[in-house]
DNA sequence: GCATAATAGTGGTGTGAAGCCACTAAGAAC
DNA sequence: GTTCTTAGTGGCTTCACACCACTATTATGC
């Protein structure tokens, strides 16, 4: 197809979402910010906002950076999940979207405010109690539905954990999100066989029963993949 | 986050490409445009350019209208791969693009020319033998590679068959695309427990040993998961 | 017509990871 | 100590797949 001069189309609006994950009291968290702008003024609504070409090397690098700004983490899991664009899913013009979710452990945010009110808001099912601006609701359950898809056969739940964890508490974060119970030995199996975790020898955590042994991640680059889905199998 | 008023940044350029595969002459093979004008004139690229506001409702509808504009091919499988945005990916400036990626049949699809030299390359690996525009072969090797591990777990594979096929066609096109032999009982006691394949009673296709069953993809809207990855285990 | 080649399709045993569940282990509370 | 609670192990079963040998149905060459 031959290229139009660059001129010849205007061009959309182009902004960066975020859809950030954690886990906290038992229950998947998201975190939205409340608008202090319209359109949808007042509203709750995914964080994020306009690529800045002349501040942003990349759609990579605006997310990282507008994930710092939001919560103060520098290198949790992001990952883009997908890009939304139409001519009305923002009142002020034709907007493409796109969208990154991360990983990260409740206790290595802060909230920053950064001039907008910033909170954890639990999620029920694939979605929130209240209704969110723009086509945020779809978003966020597209995500839900990848992280779910993607706890089935690989790690990424550790990122939702501290550094250092237990197998309980991992085999916990898999049940919480994945919204269905594991059976403990299996659980660990498949985890161990995988050589994703390295012991802390010598280091446990204390609970009201026997306490349990402390793990690491091993190595952060790598993806493990499982032979097989943890559900038992779809349909 | 605050929105900021909508002035107050410029704007990237924004396009959507395809990477449109098929299988034809036992290898996998992508549609590649010859460039008619700068940047990379005369180099070979994926089809695809700018978004036009005024004409595409959404970025599905852009990559749907490109599709029919390059192949003719009205609904095949078409999935969103990934965005990809940077300063540096076009030297006419900050570009981000939304690729895509097509299914279909080799028979089904009449190159319109369209202005453009366009024609099917086969792909060694994850690459073709020559070199491609922009940032197209890094985006042609991310969608052979999401191509490949959704064939090892999805039925996808049937949208590059016409619509009726046999099992030994449709075993070869996961063998050509996975690039291993698979074992004709398994693959077909796997397809047929999913349930996927319309027997077409009484229909055969001749060839030079015994003729094989005609089947037909049961329901284009669902999406079938096998259990299992279908290569031994990943790692 | 008959042997042979070629491809389609079936069946049966072994395996590896998961399900299921009962068991032991090690701490805290009393 | 006993009991409660949570951590961790072990063993049998199940299920889908690998592997491979077998039968089935056509065309081809003589």
């Amino acid at each position: 197809m031959t290229a139009p001069d660059t001129s010849r189309y205007e061009k959309p609006f182009f902004t960066v979402d975020l859809v950030i994950f954690t886990v906290r009291s038992e229950h998947l968290h998201v975190l939205l910010v409340q608008r202090a702008e319209p359109p949808f003024k007042g509203c709750w609504a995914l964080p994020g906002g306009f690529l800045d070409p002349r501040r942003d090397d990349s759609v990579d690098a605006c997310a990282a950076r507008k994930l710092v700004e939001e919560t103060g983490v520098r290198a949790p899991y992001l990952e883009q999940l997908k890009t939304y664009g139409s001519r009305d899913r923002d009142p002020r013009g034709w907007t493409a979207t796109t969208v990154y979710f991360a990983l990260m452990a409740s206790e290595s945010v802060r909230l920053w405010g950064n001039q907008a009110e910033a909170c954890w808001v639990g999620v029920r099912g694939d979605r929130v109690d209240f209704a969110l601006g723009f086509d945020h609701a779809r978003i966020l359950a597209d995500a839900v539905e990848r992280l779910r898809s993607k706890l089935e056969y690989t790690h990424i739940a550790v990122h939702l954990l501290p550094e250092e964890f237990t197998l309980p508490e991992l085999q916990r974060t898999y049940e919480i999100i994945l919204q269905q119970p594991l059976d403990k030995s299996s659980f660990r199996r498949r985890v161990i066989q995988a050589d994703m975790l390295e012991e802390l020898i010598g280091r446990q955590r204390d609970g009201s029963g026997r306490p349990a042994q402390l793990y690491r991640f091993r190595d952060y680059d790598r993806q493990t993949f499982f032979p097989r889905s943890i559900s038992r199998h779809a349909r």
